[in-house]
DNA sequence: ATTATTGCAAAGACTTTGCAACTCC
DNA sequence: GGAGTTGCAAAGTCTTTGCAATAAT
């Protein structure tokens, strides 16, 4: 991943560069898994060792805000963050803190001519996901 | 509710039945609203103003382990709790900390044999949740 | 130059733990 | 009576706040 390209990315959001942010981008990008506030600042402390937590949260609601990263719910109360992407839904693994993403256009298809279809009274739907809970069988 | 019907639910899973999980059960169906633990210590404080938060998290987990209720994941990392009840899908309103619940078994049909269908490569699904996100049209 | 961001430490919110006292079966 | 549960207070974990120092445009 380019550090220019994350550059782009917080310019066009009219958000001012700083090293931390760029770190943090790429510390969710590097690790892409969904990581936890905490697994970013241990990512990051090899590079960037003085970096505050309380820094990394504040960035993480900025980027959150902004629509650069976005936060996965997790059944243990625990946030964790990934990168803005295609709407995609998450795969949960029931017996470990496994999270992947499930890309699928055409169960989004068939997501969005349903709910076009068969809509719920008084409510706009702005986005739809997936939590597919389960467990890997093979070896992973 | 009635009492008794709680009673039996504990019973049915073998769990030793105290005021405590009666009231704690009662509270999460008579709130019927995903309550949080905190909320759930309000409700039960009129009639039981003894009980204490470790308690009533303690509780919590047992009926979560025993499936007698379970947890909503929410965007701000704080636990909600709803009864067990039929598979249904939960809608989120972007603008307040209302949740919803969704009950559609045309939904659930149609993701059942579409994922009989397509099959996620080395995973077996056990449950899929729906989290719908948007926002109410009407005063509610 | 101006405005926003960072780092630090302290506080806050939510949840868990440990253990003696107590209850349910 | 014995195993399991409760209440309490203390500790733990994750996250936020306040503010002076610092850095970005």
């Amino acid at each position: 991943m380019k550090i220019t390209e994350i550059t782009q990315w917080l310019t066009d959001k009219k958000l001012k560069v700083t090293p931390q942010r760029v770190a943090i981008l790429e510390a969710i990008i590097c690790l892409n898994n969904h990581p936890t506030a905490d697994a970013i600042v241990e990512y990051i402390r090899d590079k960037n060792p003085n970096i505050a937590v309380a820094t990394v949260y504040k960035v993480l609601d900025v980027l959150v805000e902004n629509g650069l990263i976005h936060k996965v719910k997790t059944e243990i109360g625990l946030m964790r963050y990934e990168a803005a992407s295609e709407n995609h839904h998450h795969i949960y693994c029931s017996d470990s803190d496994r999270i992947d993403d499930y890309f699928d256009e055409e169960l989004n298809q068939l997501l969005d001519s349903y709910f076009r279809n068969k809509r719920i009274p008084g409510f706009d739907i702005e986005n739809i996901k997936l939590q597919i809970i389960g467990k890997y069988n093979t070896n992973h």
